[in-house]
DNA sequence: GTCACACTTGAAAGATATTTTCACTCGCCC
DNA sequence: GGGCGAGTGAAAATATCTTTCAAGTGTGAC
């Protein structure tokens, strides 16, 4: 048992990561650990402090669902828990340097909206980077590389995403393609087999016309993935491979959609050099040859020369 | 007592402190717990995950000399040292980076590749937040903010762009289309005058699909907006404002559209959240409206309740 | 509307870790 | 050589953490 609080002790993120796992578990949670995950976020170095007895106390709750809260964050329980915050606390002192952390307001100057975009998409970037599962990008870039077809699912915002990645597929010589229609996608989606991959891309985890299709491959027997900041969510039952990623908070003026995007490019462009290095004989060719045919169609201008 | 410990803890030394306390106080200490705060100095990440026993056992004292050492290196007892060696081993830990700076290699494992991607492209946020010209965004905000109509240009890439900045703007009420057909941008060119917008983004600055478009546009008096990330490129002879973007470095694997796409979304972004905030009467209505449009498109199984 | 079920929750028992006590050892000085 | 005192660890005492379990609570089915 000790070994395995060394273990996960070991294993913790860098970071920001806390409070995204605060936000990306939340929804698991029940009220009450809510409560504790809250306080917790809100003042980790305060929490540090704290004894089971004297943060349950605090929150209204019991020792036994601060203990419980602890174990959803992923800590093999209390001690540990308070280990991190402790740590985290100090890194957090380290690193912040300025108020960008603050909402972005209706009247904000322009300059501080940049620095604060840049601030959350950078942090939105790091927390899906320590929240993604390697084994399961693994799993899906294998499953990318040695596809026959390459089905990719996405609505609203997530279908750009969804291009992105056929492009980039298209560009190694692998043969995907994008569907934002629901119909054409379930249409589409019935031709798939073993040996096909199928890939959804959504946010809430939840959108039906992102589902449909994804069940029907993965009722055909291809192989199924499924790209949500949500691995609760009802995409999860027909996803072989679940890659999450990070839930930022969102404000007014910014909503999910701009923020997820961040995350869901990032895992896109992932399974894409992970295909690619899987792929190298094949792709690096493939994407010479594709740079060299766009070539012609820039003004000779181009002082890069080349 | 524990009102004495919460003081001494919150008193604690910032950075290296630990070592040098365990310097300065090792001639006060007896041999054993000399042996103690040797070990405790040498790697204070792993003693902090061992408990009074284990460190006890591991320097070859008792429990007591143990918690008798935390007392002299000024903690109230070994679980507040405990805290602090976790707090002190994270932020000695926050100053070192890591190797992340290397380009990714065909034979990476896909860890690496994760953590490499996200902190290129933290980096690449950073720099063109840094490079960006806020009176240019400004002036850019001010033209889309009050435009008839807005006609953006993209091809391959960068259409993506344009699609989603097209999406954002429609959202919030504005009038707004992407191209990435030259033929049918060009002809939708010839549709603008004064008071509308046009915007191209270009990576290489020299796309001439592109900038045919964005030329027509400005010959026909439209306010022209170039995103690029070469202000010195061809496109710019028909941009009335210029926002340039990063420009980071590309290797074989991670071809330019791909860290450009990152660099181009944040002004995009920005661009976005000025519009916003300047029709935030008619924004904010809008934003919600099409919010509550889309709920029923998820399934209920929200499993947030409760 | 009522019942049954599953899930949530906190109280208290149980296990662990930390702190304190105390007796013993060892080295030193007389 | 014997007494004295600091140093030390074993074990008791306490604090802290974890688990169990029974009661509460809401949800869905009938």
């Amino acid at each position: 048992m000790t070994q395995n609080a060394k273990e996960t002790f070991r294993s913790r993120d860098t970071g920001s990561t806390l409070t995204a796992k605060v936000r990306n578990l939340s929804p698991t949670m029940t009220r009450s650990m809510q409560r504790v995950a809250e306080a917790v976020a809100a003042d980790p170095a305060a929490c540090a402090q704290l004894t089971v007895t004297a943060l349950a106390q605090r929150t209204g709750t019991s020792e036994a669902t601060v203990v419980r809260t602890a174990r959803v964050l992923g800590y093999p329980g209390y001690r540990d828990l308070r280990l991190a915050l402790a740590a985290f606390a100090a890194q957090q002192q380290a690193g912040a340097p300025a108020a960008v952390t603050a909402d972005i307001a209706v009247d904000d100057p322009l300059a501080d909206v940049v620095a604060k975009l840049a601030h959350e998409e950078q942090q939105t970037l790091a927390d899906t980077a320590a929240g993604l599962d390697v084994s399961q990008l693994e799993a899906a870039v294998a499953a990318l590389a040695s596809a026959r077809r390459i089905d990719v699912y996405g609505i609203g915002a997530s279908a750009l995403v969804g291009q992105d990645l056929v492009q980039k597929l298209l560009r190694i010589g692998l043969i995907a393609h994008a569907h934002s229609d629901p119909h054409l996608a379930v249409t589409n989606a019935v031709q798939l087999r073993q040996g096909d991959v199928a890939l959804a891309i959504t946010h809430s985890g939840n959108t039906l016309d992102v589902i449909e299709p994804l069940r029907t491959a993965f009722d055909r027997g291809a192989t199924t993935v499924a790209i949500t900041g949500r691995p609760d969510g009802a995409v999860a039952k027909y996803a072989d491979h679940i890659l999450t990623t990070a839930v930022s908070r969102e404000s007014e003026l910014r909503p999910a959609a701009m923020s997820s995007r961040t995350s869901q490019l990032l895992v896109v462009d992932c399974l894409f050099i992970g295909v690619a290095q899987r792929t190298y004989e094949r792709a690096a060719p493939a994407l010479s040859a594709s740079y060299e045919a766009l070539a012609h169609r820039h003004s000779p201008v181009a002082p890069t020369a080349r």
